[in-house]
DNA sequence: TGTATTTCTTGAAGTAGTTCAAGTTTTTGA
DNA sequence: TCAAAAACTTGAACTACTTCAAGAAATACA
């Protein structure tokens, strides 16, 4: 049941079967439909999301009023707004799902208990923040030194298989220009 | 001596006296002249830096020959090739010192044996790298929905005494413009 | 299955920025 | 202290994108 997330943990650190088991009772998984939030723009962010199967999107509305994707959380990612989270200050974002997701969703006082039970987990936790802040380091060197053509052909190289999953406007989006462009990128019209 | 970052860790989490002595006895200062590399791409980066005094960043060179800076690391900030470090892959990026820099470096093999003898070390270093991550998800945010203007303003808004310490092409370039359009917001030749 | 909704496409007009080049000012460090 | 190096400014020409609007195609789900 939770495999993928317990398999997860593991790839960084050793579990105890007990450990194992006390995760297993304080976890639980739920389904997030298509399209519906599990954070909006103003609310305190005081959960994490695990993505078991499916995917979330964090996006923001901008001035104009288009939505902008920030990041998106496929299988065996973490999304949450790590800044609500720790300052309990109102969230700048929205978290969606874009397909039917299923999510553990685990709550801060959840979560705070169990890293006092699973000092070890604390390892875990900081080496996917790590990762993560490397990830969005890397992510705007392309958006600094690439076209809008040589970011979206990257993207399509790095992950073939998502670029036909979500809505070619995410995708657009996540790589900031416009969804009219992308469809000219892909029709050879640039 | 080591004030800076005994204080910082303990704005996270508590220590021992025993814990204070140990990492006092791990830890060493140097002092980095201004220009000068403690990380060039193509290395494999294997040390995190803390900065006491003085201001680093981390940059690239694009594709024109130009240096864009990613990140900028003052006082009581962490700075680090996180990718680099963990995947002991070739870096992508330059550190570089922007004035005479105090830091300490913490090299990963004594960083890994401070973390278990002081286990705890391992939330302050989660918290540090969430909130980055956090900070580095503003920051897309930012870049995604101002005109270079609103990005130049607010950032003088909120760091005004920043602005005046570090040369203007290197805050252009972080800001995503280049040094001669930030040359003409600040005559208001826009 | 059929229809409402969502997503994608296309062209035309506009613009927020870049690049280049040359001169000026400021800062650094021997 | 002063020469060399680094940083900043300016205008002119250019371009990689955006915005808008309207129609076509694809998809979801009652």
């Amino acid at each position: 049941m939770y495999d993928a997330i317990l398999n997860h943990i593991q790839k960084f650190i050793p579990l105890e079967p007990s450990e194992i088991d006390l995760l297993e009772s304080c976890l639980n998984t739920s389904q997030i439909k298509r399209k519906d939030h599990v954070l909006q723009e103003g609310q305190i962010c005081n959960t994490m999301y695990f993505v078991v199967k499916g995917c979330m999107r964090q996006y923001i509305i901008n001035p104009r009023g288009t939505e902008q994707t920030l990041q998106f959380g496929v299988e065996n990612w973490w999304i949450t707004d790590y800044l609500s989270y720790h300052n309990h200050t109102p969230s700048h974002f929205y978290i969606q799902a874009v397909e039917t997701t299923e999510v553990i969703a685990l709550e801060k006082s959840v979560l705070e208990s169990i890293l006092i039970q699973i000092p070890n987990l604390e390892k875990y936790f900081r080496i996917v923040a790590q990762k993560a802040f490397g990830a969005a380091q890397m992510r705007i060197k392309f958006l600094f030194t690439m076209s809008a053509e040589e970011r979206y052909n990257h993207f399509k190289n790095q992950q073939p298989d998502f670029v036909q999953r979500v809505p070619q406007y995410m995708l657009a989006s996540y790589l900031d220009f416009s969804a009219e462009f992308m469809s000219k990128i892909r029709a050879g019209k640039v």
